[in-house]
DNA sequence: TAGGCCATCTGGTCCT
DNA sequence: AGGACCAGATGGCCTA
C-alpha cells in the first residue's frame, strides 16, 4: 500500500471506526497466557506469525526429558560424540525421545542413570557401586538433585518466557499509543522506544509552548475570545545520546479528539537517527486527552535546531520536509490542510478552513513551518515567536522566545507532574 | 545469502 | 532459598 492509498483509506469516514477496531484487536495481543506463538493468537494480533523454534515447541509440549540428570547435558549435549542419544544437534528435548530412557545409546553414564535411577559413576571404581547402600543413597540423592535441577531449570525457563512475554506485551501497548505509520510490519522494539522517546519530547514541547501561548494570548487579547493566535515553534532537541540531535517532524491532529470519543489521528515523523519517517493514527487515552483539553493542530514539527541556520539552509530543509510530507504515510483524518504542502496550501487559500484556529482550538506549528509560521528568534531552542500567516493570511505575533532548549530539559517532566 | 529481528534457553548475579 | 533480572548464545524467520 502506497502513501496515496493509505491516505485515501484514512480519509474515509469509516476509518475512525476501523482504527478503533484495530486498536481493540491489538489489545488481544498475546494475552493468551502461553507462549504467544499459536497461529490463532498470532493471527489475531499484530505479532508476525512465527513458528516456534524446535526448542520452543518441544518445551511447550513438556517433552523435556526430566530423567536426564544433568542439565548441562540437556542444553549443551553436542558432546555426545556426534552419536548423541538424541540424534545429535542440540538435543535438548526429544519429542520422540522419551522412549530413549531405556535405550539411550549414548555411552555416557547419564543415560544409564535414567535407566536405573542410578547415576553411573564416572570412575571405574564406582561402576560396581551397587554393593554399597550408602553409595546408592548418594547416587539416588544425586539423581534426585539432578532431576530437581532440571525441574528448576524448566520452571526457570517458563518464568523467563512469561517475563519476556509480559515485556513484549508492554512493548505492544506502547506501540498502540505511539503515533507512527501503519506499516505492513510492526515497529521493532528499538523503533518503538525511539518513537516513544521522541513522542514524549514532542508532547512536552507542545505543552510548554501552549502554556506560553495561552499566557501570551491572554496578555495580548486581554482574555477576550476571538483572537487569532498563531505561533511558531522551533525547538532544539539535543536529547539524543552521543550528542546527536533528534530530527523529528511531527504532524499531530487532535482536531476532534474529544468529538470522536477520544480517538484522534496524528502523524509523527520522528527519529533521532533520521531513519524513521512514520505517520500513523492512534487512539488517545484519557491521560493524553487531558493533556490537550483543547483541540489542537500541530502541523509540522521540526526538531532540528533550525533557527540558527542560514535562511537558505532552512529553505532547503523546508523543501526536504515537503518531500517527506508528500511521501509520508499520513492518516487521512488530518484535517483539511494537514497533509498539504505549502504550495498546495497557497494554491487554495480560499477553500480551506483557516488553519489558524481561534480560541478554543489552537494551532501550534512546530518547526520552521511549512505553510505557516516562521520561527523568529535567534537562539536555539523554543521560539514561540512571530507568526506569519501564510495560509489564512492572518497572523498575530506572539513573542515568547524562551531561549535555549535546555530550559525544557531541565524541567522535562514539569508539564506532566500534575498528572503523576 | 547476509543481516536484522526475534524467541528461547541458560547460567550468573542481585534482590527480597 | 527462590525468584527476578540480565546478558550471551543459538537458531528460526524474513527481507533486501
Amino acid at each position: 500500500m502506497d502513501a496515496t492509498q493509505l491516505t485515501e483509506l484514512m480519509s474515509s469516514h469509516d476509518f475512525m471506526q476501523l482504527q478503533q477496531q484495530l486498536h481493540h484487536n491489538n489489545n488481544n495481543y498475546n494475552t493468551d497466557g502461553h507462549n504467544g506463538l499459536s497461529p490463532e493468537s498470532a493471527e489475531r494480533s499484530s505479532r508476525p506469525v512465527r513458528r516456534a523454534t524446535r526448542r520452543t515447541s518441544q518445551l511447550s509440549n513438556n517433552t523435556y526429558d526430566l530423567e536426564m540428570t544433568d542439565s548441562s547435558s540437556q542444553s549443551d549435549d553436542t558432546s555426545g560424540g556426534g552419536g548423541s542419544s538424541n540424534g545429535g544437534g542440540s538435543s535438548t528435548n526429544n519429542p520422540q525421545g522419551h522412549s530413549q530412557g531405556n535405550q539411550r545409546p549414548s555411552s555416557r553414564g547419564r543415560g544409564q542413570q535414567s535407566n536405573g535411577g542410578c547415576p553411573s559413576s564416572l570412575t571405574p571404581n564406582s561402576a560396581n557401586s551397587s554393593s554399597s547402600n550408602s553409595n546408592a543413597n548418594r547416587r539416588r540423592k544425586g539423581a534426585l538433585n539432578a532431576k530437581e535441577r532440571n525441574l528448576r531449570r524448566l520452571e526457570s525457563n517458563e518464568r523467563e518466557r512469561m517475563r519476556m512475554h509480559s515485556l513484549n506485551d508492554a512493548f505492544q501497548s506502547l506501540r498502540e499509543v505511539i503515533p507512527h505509520v501503519e506499516m505492513e510490519r510492526r515497529l521493532s522494539k528499538i523503533e518503538t522506544l525511539t518513537l516513544a522517546k521522541n513522542y514524549i519530547i514532542n508532547l512536552t514541547h507542545i505543552i510548554l509552548s501552549k502554556r506560553n501561548e495561552e499566557a501570551a494570548a491572554m496578555e495580548l487579547n486581554g482574555g477576550a475570545v476571538g483572537g487569532v493566535l498563531l505561533s511558531s515553534l522551533t525547538a532544539d532537541t539535543s536529547v539524543g545520546t552521543n550528542g546527536a540531535s533528534a530530527n523529528a517532524t511531527a504532524a499531530l491532529c487532535f482536531e476532534d479528539a474529544l468529538a470522536n470519543g477520544g480517538a484522534y489521528d496524528c502523524a509523527l515523523l520522528a527519529a533521532a537517527d533520521g531513519t524513521l519517517l512514520n505517520a500513523a493514527a492512534v487512539s488517545a487515552n484519557p491521560a493524553m486527552q487531558s493533556l490537550q483539553p483543547q483541540a489542537m493542530h500541530m502541523q509540522q514539527t521540526q526538531l532540528e535546531p533550525t533557527s540558527h541556520l542560514p535562511q537558505q539552509q532552512q529553505q532547503q530543509q523546508q523543501q526536504h520536509h515537503h518531500q517527506q510530507q508528500q511521501t509520508m504515510h499520513g492518516h487521512g483524518h488530518m484535517g483539511a490542510t494537514m497533509m498539504l504542502t505549502q504550495q498546495q496550501q497557497q494554491q487554495q487559500p480560499q477553500q480551506q478552513q483557516p488553519t489558524l484556529i481561534l480560541n478554543g482550538s489552537t494551532t501550534v506549528n512546530v518547526g520552521v513551518g511549512v505553510g505557516v509560521g516562521v520561527g523568529v528568534g535567534g537562539g536555539v531552542g523554543i521560539n514561540v515567536g512571530v507568526g506569519v500567516g501564510v495560509v489564512s493570511g492572518v497572523g498575530v505575533g506572539v513573542g515568547n522566545n524562551s531561549g535555549n532548549f535546555t530550559d525544557v530539559n531541565d524541567n522535562f517532566d514539569e508539564p506532566f507532574r500534575e498528572f503523576l
